[in-house]
Formats: structure tokens, sequence, C-alpha cells
DNA sequence: AAATTCTATTTGTAATACAAATCATGTTAA
DNA sequence: TTAACATGATTTGTATTACAAATAGAATTT
């Protein structure tokens, strides 16, 4: 047996015991980073990575569905296939993260007044650079959702999506990555509570209305007012969350 | 051969085709976050979940290292072993999250000019939590990490790793545990700075006098001059890093 | 020349076997 | 009787092999 000796080549980088896959999982990963392999690079066959590392098939997979979990590399079969380094999207790193944040949220480690309380505390400045920097486009996009939100046959859920687009479309006018990157984490982790707010037709009209304001406003550049209609808006969500939850017990 | 029917039964739940493991992935995550798995409940052993599913033992294991990848289980071996549901904790989300940021860093997809505008933006409504909230705990815990900053004879990594400490404990202060997710994610995508300026010993002294201002600010809960020193702290990094990239170009 | 079939390559899945860890139980010795 | 130790059972970890499925390119046939 040959793999015995190899082995140890893994082990001697990472100087102990973690589980193989896990070893070769962060190799890959810093390899990956350190730009060994590019964007959009087919990395070695499996059968290959498996012999280069000493280790079998199967354990190499299972690092690479490591690596694929966290949005790093992609599979496709066939002869041009092999896993792909990928390009990490704003999207998909902004998904896994809020579903952490929903998790976290689910579990009852997060509080929706904690949530809230961080939503106000992070959007006073996000507002005063989107005032400042919403382009057209910007402007247009949160047009859009809102009016997506306005059309009073859709669901639910659709209503709950427009929500959720219209926020985001306000922190992408800050046209800051690193803004958006985590304020979606925060506006997602906010849907249970639109979820529970919406079902009432009532409810629509009241966040409709405040939307259409706040629109309003970041056309004009009148940062302080969006603040403030965003502080009631967030003011109105509390208050209503509250309610239910005082309904429940 | 039964595991052509168990096979459509996984198919008929999510329609089409997504690979076996991904299924897997999906259905187990899901019964978590529904809570039919409780925290730091085992899940069935991995024999017992391929025939649940009708699947292989591999491929099961493929679905939980993605999970694993998500610190959504955790595996021990033994006659007690399993694969647990763990409890995600702050510090391992968090590092995942600052793990993706500094992979978006790395790959040039996020600037550190944004990253600090963004800090720049997030920070000030936090230091209004802080200087309400900290506790004379938080307060300690700050002063530690400012001691051992301090310490002229740390390493380099030592330093940075105490100034992470430092900035992570003075959001602790917020007492919100939305706004630590989502300020350490920041604070961390900061860290090549830090490492970039920290190298000149004239640096440290520099760092760690704002780093006291700063402290003392909070003790006496004068909220606007503690946001004042950290604006100049951000306007040095920001100074030092153009510094280091003219010089590099 | 175009359509089709064939073939090679690569990932996806399965089945099985054994290794390693670890806890519980029983056994032995003091 | 108690404590130390050994043994076994259980569960994950790893390896091996084989085959299925997808797919792109080449070869073949019409």
């Amino acid at each position: 047996m040959h793999h015995q000796t190899r082995n140890i080549t893994v082990q001697e980088n990472t100087i102990v015991k973690a589980s193989i896959s896990k070893q070769i999982a962060e190799q890959l990963r810093a390899a990956i980073v350190a730009g060994q392999f590019k964007i959009g690079q087919r990395l070695p066959t499996e059968d290959e990575l498996a012999q280069r590392y000493g280790v079998s098939r199967p354990s190499v997979r299972e690092a690479l569905k490591r690596l694929a979990a966290q949005n790093l590399v992609r599979a496709k079969r066939g002869p041009t296939g092999g896993n792909f380094v990928v390009q990490p999207s704003y999207a998909e790193l902004a998904e896994s993260l809020s579903g952490a944040a929903t998790l976290l949220v689910g579990m009852g480690a997060l509080g929706i007044e904690e949530i809230i309380e961080a939503r106000r505390a992070l959007q006073g400045s996000c507002i005063d650079l989107a005032a400042n920097n919403a382009s057209a486009t910007h402007i247009q996009n949160i047009e859009a959702a809102l009016n997506r939100q306005q059309d009073p046959g859709i669901s639910d859920e659709a209503f709950c999506q427009a929500d959720v687009a219209f926020h985001r479309a306000l922190v992408d006018a800050t046209d800051n990555g690193m803004l958006r990157f985590v304020m979606y984490t925060v506006i997602e982790a906010l849907i249970p509570v639109t979820n529970m707010v919406v079902t009432v037709v009532r409810e629509r009209s009241d966040i409709i209305s405040l939307h259409r304001q706040m629109l309003e406003h970041l056309k004009q550049g009148d940062s302080d007012a969006l603040k403030k209609r965003m502080d009631e808006l967030l003011d109105y969500l509390l208050q209503k969350f509250e309610q239910a939850s005082a309904c429940r017990a």
C-alpha cells in the first residue's frame, strides 16, 4: 500500500488530525484564495486530486462538497466537465449569509427586537450614502419594486419578495459592495416579521404608503425625511410584531 | 433492487434534478430549521439515513459534509457518536462570514476603500448603542484587548489579533447579537489593511493612542468624541493604505 | 455536407470492506 | 467490594471498485 506514506504528506502540512476531507478542503481553498487556481479555471479531475493527495476519490469528493457548499466550486459532468472555481457573486454570498441569519432567528438565537434595533442603528448612514450616490438606474429599480408591491393582485409571498427587493434596491443605491453584502443580511433577517404583518390587507397599504414617501424623499435627496420614514416603518413593524406575539401568548 | 423506487421518492419531493447529495442536504437542512431535529440532538446514523432516503452511504455523507461546511452539524465517532445538530455560534458563523468577505477582498471584488467607507457608515450608531449599553464586563474586555496591544514585545500577528479583539469587544458592548454578527464581518474584512500598517513600529503607537482615547470616551459615555476618534482611526488607516498602494505602484 | 451514432472522459452513485475512535460492559485482580 | 483493565459493540472515517449518467467531440453513415 502506498497511501500510507502519502497520507503523511497531507498531514505534515497541517500538522495534525482533522478529517482528511477537511484537510483537503482547506488546502484546496487556500490554493484557490492564493490564486493558484484562478476563477473559472478547471481544477484537476477528482481522480487526479485523489492521486496527488494520496487519498481515495470519495474523500476528495467530500472535500469538494464542502467547497461547493461555500459556493467556491461548481461541478460539471462530461469530457469538458470537472470542478470549476466559481466567481463568488454577491447574490449567492448574501444568500448564504441570510441563510445563516434566518437560521439564527429560527432557532431563537436572535430576537426580532434585536434585529429591528440593529436595522435602526445601521440604516441611518446608509441612507445618507444612498441619497448622495443614487443614480437614475438605482431609482428606477426602487420604483420597479414599489410598483410590483402596489399590484393588489399579487400573493403574500410575492409582496414580501417585492418588499425585500425594495429595500435591497435602496441599499444598492449606496453603490458600496460591502454595505450591500452586510445589509442584505439584515434585510433578509427581517422577512419573518414582514411575513407576519402582510397577511392583513390594511397592512399592505400602510407599508406601501411609507415606501412611496421614502422614494419621493430619495428623489429629492432629503435624507433626513427619508430616515424619519424608515424609522416609522420600523416602529410600525415592531408594533405589529408585538401585537402578534401578545395575541399568540 | 429497491433503491430505484426510493430514488423516485426523493425526487418527487424536490421535483427534479439536482445531485442527490444536494437534495438530501436540503431536506435535512429544512428538517433542522423546521425544528424536526433540535439543537444538540443526534440525527439518525448514516446507515439509517441512507436506508431512509434510499441512497448509498457515501451520498448521505456528501450531504452531511455540505451541512458541516455550513456549521449545521458536527460528527462524533464512537457508540455515543453520530451527527449532531450544532448550536450555531456567533464565533463560527462570523468566521465563515469573514472568510467570505476576505475571499471577496482577495479576489478584488471588494475594494479597501469600499470597506472603510462601509465601516465609517456603520459605526456611528453602533457607537451610540455601545455608549449606552456598555457594562463593566464589556469595558473590562475592551481594556484587556488594549493591554495586550500595548505590550511592545508581541508579534505583528498578535498585535492584529488584539486589534480585532478590541474592535469586537467594542461592538459587543452594544449588546446586540445582530449587530455583532454583521459588524464582525466588516471588522475582519479590514484585517488586511491593519496587517499592512502595523509593520512599522510608529504606526502601532498611533493606533494604540487612538484606542486608548476611545476607551476613555466610552467610559465617560461621550459617544460624540468616540465617533470622532473612530473617524480619525479610519482616516489614518485609509491614508496609510493609500501610501502603501502608491508606493507599490 | 449534414445528421446521427459512437466513444471517451468526467462526475454521480452504489456497494462493500476495513480502520479508528470511543463508550459500555464485563472481567479480573487487589 | 472496588478499581483497573480488557473486550466488544457501535458509529463515523477512509479506501476500493464498479457502474451509471451526462456530454462533447470524433467518426460514420446517409
